[in-house]
DNA sequence: CGCACTTATACTCAAATTGAGTATAAAATT
DNA sequence: AATTTTATACTCAATTTGAGTATAAGTGCG
């Protein structure tokens, strides 16, 4: 067994997360006098990468996540994300992984019913099609985005706003401890390197140093960046993280490529949903080495230069592969 | 951004997932018509490692995890797990991190109140205290632990089991692919080498086959491991992935360290998490050089050989000093 | 056509990390 | 005093990683 390092990562307990989204204030009590009743809803975060640029399934204008009840007629949890996903996009969906529950009480629709269970999934979709409700990912998320041109003007927005909320404090000993946080989440001074995977904590920054519309914050005060419902935007920003953790470790990148792709659009995909870009040439070799693309004979030609390979993702032809050649179980008479 | 290698992960689609424990069948329909109502439960994988070995807290005799439900006094998912855990152990959890959330079938006791949804939880303790209820991870899964010396007697007796139950396919497809899939779960033949992160994937191919006596097995074709109620073996099994997964990339040890110990004992406690053995000199090196611990000036004499320095960890210390030496946002007037 | 420009692909090389070993130190046991 | 046990320091080669150069093969444009 062999590990690499240790990452240190902020796990500092927001407010929100303890008083927040998962607070629940049960109302309904079951016969037994303790058991509490619960209403189940079912929240998708769909995702999509189009001409390079990740996308989320959206509805209310953007305002809210796909999101539905928990229905009798589903056979189980992901049964019924799948169901009203599919429902909405019309496309199969590939990997679906849940992601978070949670008992919030904003959610409190009817409150003679008791409060509500939220779980949430992320699912991955090639769909490619033209529905209505596909956002990208960064115009929830500005800062996240680090490809953009845009990225220098955000970030020293950020900073000044955060270094404003810092010196706003009384305390010397929470001041400092809070812009070292401030640092650590957005790479601020010698703070450390930008880490791509810390998207819940540093919304959750910002939420705390109301700089962002659900934080009720004076308008002028909002850093840019697409208000959502509820607490929809946090799912979203769980799920980005989520995802870019997982296309670091599993070929999932492959479920939201087309059938055949050049590695450079695979490279883009990757870029797109980790937000920062990687070594041309590296990202080559990592590829081929693993195996887990195999050419497809064909070409694409409009590349704009010189044209580049077909491949295509060979996950289930490995299996096969790597089974050739090995010792069966001796089957007896039969 | 750096991406080091993809891995390729059995992601079969077990029976028992599909149609199992994510299985609801909802009973009770709410005022809309649609929203099913549910009763929420929570379950607590709770571990602390003693002696250098890892344990389980349970109750009922060591078949069921403590486990109660979301009562109306508990003021969030979290704070619910950890009041009834403190409870039964009487010490504060360090690392709680919600493991699943899925709606079973099995768990409906009071079917006029619906099915109900269960939410699952790893807690980690430092708690070193004799209370009864704790189980070695490994009386439940002894395949897990590669470290004993009884290991290559489970092993044959797994693979012979497994051997025959392939054998017994009729499709020569199917057998080929299963045979393949134990392999690589297994780790026998040339199917590649053990990986420890995948304790759910063959407690499932053993349930799949029926091998253990939650599948109701016949007695003697079952594997040695001890049984629990319900699919609580099955959650362990989730926790041992996820906390196995954690320590490769997170410190989280330490939480279940005393407050000073020697580097050998943090090995050994990794070690048995794991289930393999590590390479001691470059387990120190590792350590040392991510500046993890810190010295406490004292020393453990009772080692057995040359006495060694006790260590403590300075997780938080580290954040201090990394921020020591930093520009300060500047404060206006106060 | 030659030219600048674009993207694709192959290859090199040094730095860092990792896996596995040897060597030595300091205690207990025999 | 010799042996055993554990702790700790150090070495070394293989591999992986980060970053670069070089070349190939198209486009559009004068």
């Amino acid at each position: 067994m062999h590990i690499k390092q240790w990452h240190m990562k902020h796990t500092g307990t927001s407010r929100r997360t303890e008083q927040g989204d998962d607070a629940v204030n049960v109302q309904g009590e079951s016969a037994q006098g303790r058991m509490s009743r619960v209403v189940t809803e079912l929240i998708a975060v769909l995702t999509a990468v189009r001409d390079g640029v990740p996308q989320v399934m959206t509805i209310d204008d953007g305002r809210l996540l796909p999101s539905g009840p928990l229905e009798s007629g589903h056979r189980s949890l992901q049964a019924g994300v799948r169901s009203w996903v599919e429902q909405q996009t019309g496309h199969p969906i590939g990997h679906v992984e849940q992601l978070y529950t949670f008992a919030d009480h904003d959610r409190t629709l009817h409150p003679e019913q008791g409060r509500s269970i939220s779980i949430s999934y992320l699912a991955l979709t090639r769909s490619e099609a033209r529905e209505t409700g596909w956002r990208d990912w960064y115009d929830y998320f500005p800062w996240e985005d680090r490809t953009s041109e845009s990225r220098k003007e955000i970030t020293n927005l950020i900073e000044r706003r955060l270094c404003a909320w810092v010196a706003g404090m009384t305390d010397l000993e929470t001041r400092m401890r809070q812009w070292q946080r401030c640092m650590a989440l957005f790479a601020i001074g010698d703070g450390g390197g930008w880490d791509d995977e810390l998207v819940l904590q540093r919304y959750e920054l910002l939420y705390e140093a109301k700089l962002v519309m659900e934080a009720a914050c004076p308008p002028n005060q909002a850093i840019p960046g697409r208000y959502m419902h509820r607490d929809h935007r946090r799912i979203l920003a769980t799920a980005m993280a989520r995802l870019r953790a997982r296309i670091r470790y599993r070929p999932v990148v492959f479920e939201l490529m087309p059938e055949e792709f050049t590695l450079f659009q695979l490279q883009r995909a990757v870029e797109s949903l980790a937000g920062c870009h990687v070594h041309k040439q590296n990202f080559r070799r990592l590829i081929t080495q693993q195996q887990l693309v195999e050419e497809t004979g064909r070409i694409e030609e409009k590349t704009g230069g010189r044209p580049a390979r077909l491949f295509r993702f060979c996950g289930e032809v490995r299996r096969a592969r790597q089974f050739a050649g090995t010792k069966l179980p001796i089957v007896h008479s039969g």
